[in-house]
DNA sequence: TAGGTATTTAGACAAATATCTAACTATTTT
DNA sequence: AAAATAGTTAGATATTTGTCTAAATACCTA
């Protein structure tokens, strides 16, 4: 839980994560929607993949990474607590 | 939107609210639940403020804090983007 | 009015975070 | 085999964050 909301405390990451509900995209694909280095793009790919929220599938030199929804199901349990009775 | 991740990004913060889910409280009360000083509680307490996740109300010398659902809602709406159609 | 209680503000500090450049590994192509 | 391409790792640095103690503010009560 700490991970995930972790992952989820910045807006990189989160549009990270609205560019793959289209479709899973390689790192460098995923880079070239943003204005920083890849390097720092690869960190943030790290911490959502710590998170659970994507998964990665290195196919020859290229790394895939897809959206893994199972993990906001538990976002949403957390959330729902809250609603009133 | 930021505000709202960075406030549920801390464990503390996020036992403070699932204490306000039972039942307005006022900060000292809220602070009796954790082992950190008055004036970090009243910091997690501000934060939560800004994010609109709690308000306060002063009565006296107290201050009541309520838990504000709204926000959460906006949560949920972002949350439900990456439900599969 | 003096003293006590509830809470916040201010300032300091260590730890965590986001970013960069440089260097590295792995793969493909010529 | 050498060079190019895709991506990650390492190390540095400025900023943000969570925490504390001390001090300030506001209210209540004797």
């Amino acid at each position: 839980m700490n991970a995930l909301f972790k992952a989820l405390n910045d807006p990189t990451r989160r549009a990270i994560l609205e560019l793959l509900r289209e479709q899973p995209r390689t790192a460098g694909e995923i880079a070239d929607h943003f204005q920083f280095s890849k390097p720092t793009i690869s960190h943030h790919l790290d911490l959502l993949r710590q998170a659970d929220l994507v998964s990665s599938d290195k196919q020859g030199q290229f790394v895939t990474y897809t959206l893994n929804m199972t993990v906001m199901d538990e976002l949403l349990g957390w959330l729902l607590q809250f609603q009133k009775p």
